[in-house]
DNA sequence: TTGAAAGCGATACCAC
DNA sequence: GTGGTATCGCTTTCAA
């Protein structure tokens, strides 16, 4: 079944060697022999053996993606990112490897090292805390997907959170709000404090004082976005408004405020992170801060595959325009002013 | 960097095959040895390269995902199904490779299996026509997910549709709708004539006449789920409920529902397949037939498993039980008789 | 222009 | 119980 080289070589009655050099565009071949070998490799349906390959060229032209997070969070997200490295790494003849866990430990990672199972890895959602210092040690490249790293001589592809977040809250602060709540996730890390930066900043342009009652921190490994948005309603002075973390637990908060009998966006406005599918189909629809997630995937991988081919290159970190996508759920349209 | 068998048999002077052996569980090296091999593994970090391994043993330990979707339909429904897929394989030691392309084309296939890239492939969504076939030329053991197979010989495993489709019938019934609009999906094949059957037989059971006019075709490559809804609304007679191919399509269906005015459930009832989380962020919250897609996933990879491990296993096909999710979008609380 | 042979890192057969 | 060696399929150096 397996077609090898061998059987070309005896086919041809050349020499393994031969077929190999003709195979790899080797100068030193005739034209006429080389014609022959691809016309045979057709014919019988050779295709190299990956394993061989991989073992006596020392790569395996594989990227692995490392998606280092519970299940719930695998949203819409994490397909559209996927989708994107999955068309650059077609681009450059890789395959994908996927590593899902909740938590890819410090062995495991030693383990895809050592045993050389891919070339690069995409380090999606929080890696470890020492995962980028093993991967440094172990000297494999990788991406950091979705964030910022303050680690020196880490390359990430990012959202422009701060732009987001600073856009999205002179929205709501147009829209007449000056209570707006804030949902902070905080092992979101520079995520979480550039989007607060980008809210901050966008209260001081409007001389709107800040008042802290009005951040709510959501749990660890909360994916429910019920619960911060409750708290920030039952505080003595409720918002109008309410950014939270992601569409997803935007979505909750919706659906929380409709369950005890607010109207969105006439009794309290709220917005999302991300631009996934969802914000289309809630009911309001939802405004939110959209990240161009395939083409972050796909820049994602090309910028792996410039350290795999050259592991002396410096960081690369890279910070993707994002876009406000004003919908129903913090737009006043029955208005009643001339503005 | 890499730490190899020889480094091992070096440090500890043995030979290599002593090390090896020793590390793959033979019984004729003495419990000693093992130990003293067992150790310098751990303290030179030796995992043992992954090119090497399957050269040697004709096995790759890796299987494929192939996903033959347009990304519009990767939805969370993929996600279920791959983190069941991915715990499932960590069981098993297997990592999964990703093949996520609109069209894996046949000579892409044959170079899967001829360059033995995967031990065995999961197919997701429709298989190419001939797929199969190749995979069967080239004995590559593959399990069809989430839909049945009418081919012969070939392993699935499926949700229950046609149970499914008649739960979710009876109870559109129940609620006292007699013209009940049912989307299709041609190309779901199987799928779709089994989820038919379900909703025809609940028909007769209460005795209520098929109208051909209350099915609608949902067009190739279709992913909103609008344009077959309002050509529901289009009839002269239309529906009082409608059941849409999948949770995604039911959810443009409420939007599209709310954009004319109508009331869900009250002026149209809606309700959608698969279980989604969406189907919980929806405003009603939407009816739905829940796939246990998680384990669904896990079942694929055990089977696969049997047939990478034995060859001559005879195709196991399972069909999983699901479960009718009654919300808001089909069910009207404000009720007025004492049934 | 072609071919022989070494070697990538592992496993497993066969001597000893 | 241990070690030498062939082998998996390929690429690449070197010799012819």
């Amino acid at each position: 079944m397996a077609v090898t080289i061998e059987d070309i070589s005896k086919h041809l009655g050349l020499s393994k060697s031969t077929v190999s050099k003709a195979l790899n565009g080797y100068a030193d071949v005739s034209s006429e022999t080389r014609a022959r070998v691809i016309n045979a490799t057709k014919e019988l349906g050779y295709h190299p053996n990956r394993a061989a390959r991989s073992l006596r060229l020392g790569r395996t032209n594989k990227i692995g993606l490392l998606i280092n997070s519970p299940i719930q969070f695998l949203s819409d997200y994490i397909n559209h990112v996927m989708s994107g490295a999955a068309l650059a790494a077609e681009r450059f003849e890789q395959n994908l490897t996927l590593y899902t866990k909740e938590v890819v430990d410090a062995e495991e990672l030693r383990r895809i090292c050592r045993a050389r199972e891919v070339d690069g890895l995409l380090l999606i959602f929080d890696p470890l805390q020492d995962a980028k210092n093993i991967l440094v040690e172990e000297q494999m490249p990788f991406v950091v997907f979705g964030r910022r790293s303050a680690q020196a001589g880490v390359s990430f592809v990012s959202p422009d959170n701060y732009f987001g977040a600073l856009m999205l809250t002179k929205h709501l602060i147009e829209q007449g709000h000056d209570r707006i709540g804030f949902m902070a996730r905080p092992q979101l890390g520079l995520t979480n404090s550039d989007r607060f930066a980008g809210y901050q900043q966008a209260l001081v342009d409007a001389e709107i004082p800040f008042d802290p009652t009005l951040v709510v921190e959501t749990q660890v490994g909360q994916r429910d976005g019920s619960p911060a948005f409750l708290q920030l309603l039952r505080t003595s002075n409720p918002p109008t408004a309410v950014i939270a973390t992601n569409d997803l637990m935007a979505a909750d908060a919706i659906q929380s405020a409709h369950d005890h009998g607010l109207d969105v966006p006439m009794d309290i406005a709220i917005a999302g992170f991300d631009g996934l599918k969802i914000s289309e189909q809630t009911r309001p629809t939802l405004t939110t801060v959209q990240q161009p997630l395939g083409r972050m995937g796909q820049r994602s991988i090309e910028i792996l595959m410039q350290h795999i081919t050259d592991n002396t290159l410096p960081p690369i970190r890279e910070t993707m325009p994002v876009e406000l996508i004003i919908r129903e759920s913090t737009f006043l349209k029955i208005e009643n002013d001339s503005n």
